[in-house]
DNA sequence: ATAATATGGTGAT
DNA sequence: TCACCCTATTATC
């Protein structure tokens, strides 16, 4: 489930887990066979989170930088390591415990120069300690694409993915074809608060959780999940709030979910 | 056993 | 806007 709140959460993780620590590392695969024996034997110096991107320092300036895509995945686990099995890109070995990376979308070694030029590409992220919103109200306020679409534009604002764009949208009665422009300043800066808590919450939890606990608590018998999002992947069910059969279309090349009543068109 | 699906991003058209 | 890539899990035959 890699949104922003995916990453850092793995970022701190793996903080906690393997700075420091001088690792060993393989790619049972092969296809990170050079990266892997770069790093092998070197140490970890940090780890940290841009967005959806996830990065690792060793020594000499050698970064590791990890881009999860759709279905990217980070299993850990106390020694002795599983027999590695299936496409396994990445295996951390330190010495207390393994760090298995299957699936993900970019898995490279970089130089500083490299990962500039990622970080050059992303807007500001919500969940990176004191950082000016501002270039995100500038991009939205002089845009006239949808407000739904900038959302998912990583260049507009870091780590928002499809499940927080339809609830923050949601949220703040924002219909998603509200182009950026007509949106009031105030709107957009509620937007980004709203963001910013929403993927704070999601780093704790280690899940998505947009309802409001008011809403998510119904008697027993529901799986708590059906009450984590107000509209994410509920296109034909009533809205939490009013009822309303909640739609679906496809905005930015994803299905994004709104309530017609709680999020009336522009 | 096979197909469909998913919270992402890129590069071509 | 579309085709395509990466993989695991769930649904369907």
């Amino acid at each position: 489930m890699p949104e922003g709140h995916t990453i850092h959460r793995l970022a701190r993780d793996q903080r906690r887990l393997l700075v420091g620590q001088t690792l060993h590392t393989s790619s049972p695969q092969g296809r990170f066979a050079e990266g892997a024996a770069l790093l092998d034997g070197r140490t970890l110096q940090a780890t940290d989170a841009w967005g959806k991107h996830l990065f690792h320092r060793y020594d000499d300036d050698l970064w590791l930088h990890v881009h999860l895509g759709l279905y990217g995945k980070f299993r850990v686990g106390e020694l002795p390591a599983p027999e590695p099995k299936g496409a396994l890109r990445l295996r951390i070995l330190c010495s207390t415990h393994w760090l298995d990376l299957r699936g993900p979308t970019a898995c490279e070694v970089q130089t500083p120069a490299e990962r500039k030029a990622v970080l050059a590409r992303l807007g500001p992220d919500p969940l990176r300690p004191r950082t000016d919103p501002q270039p995100f109200l500038d991009r939205v306020a002089r845009s006239r694409a949808p407000l739904g679409a900038l959302l998912m534009d990583q260049s507009v604002i870091a780590g928002v993915g499809n499940v927080y764009r339809a609830e923050v949208l949601f949220r703040q009665g924002l219909h998603p074809l509200t182009p950026g422009r007509d949106v009031r300043g105030a709107v957009t800066s509620a937007v980004w608060e709203d963001l910013e808590l929403l993927l704070r919450a999601g780093v704790r939890a280690g899940r998505i959780v947009t309802t409001e606990p008011a809403d998510r608590d119904r008697p027993s018998g529901r799986a708590r999940r059906v009450d984590s999002h107000y509209v994410y992947g509920r296109a034909g069910l009533p809205c939490r709030r009013c009822h309303t059969e909640v739609l679906s279309g496809t905005l930015a090349a994803r299905t994004v979910f709104w309530c017609p009543t709680c999020q009336p068109e522009p």
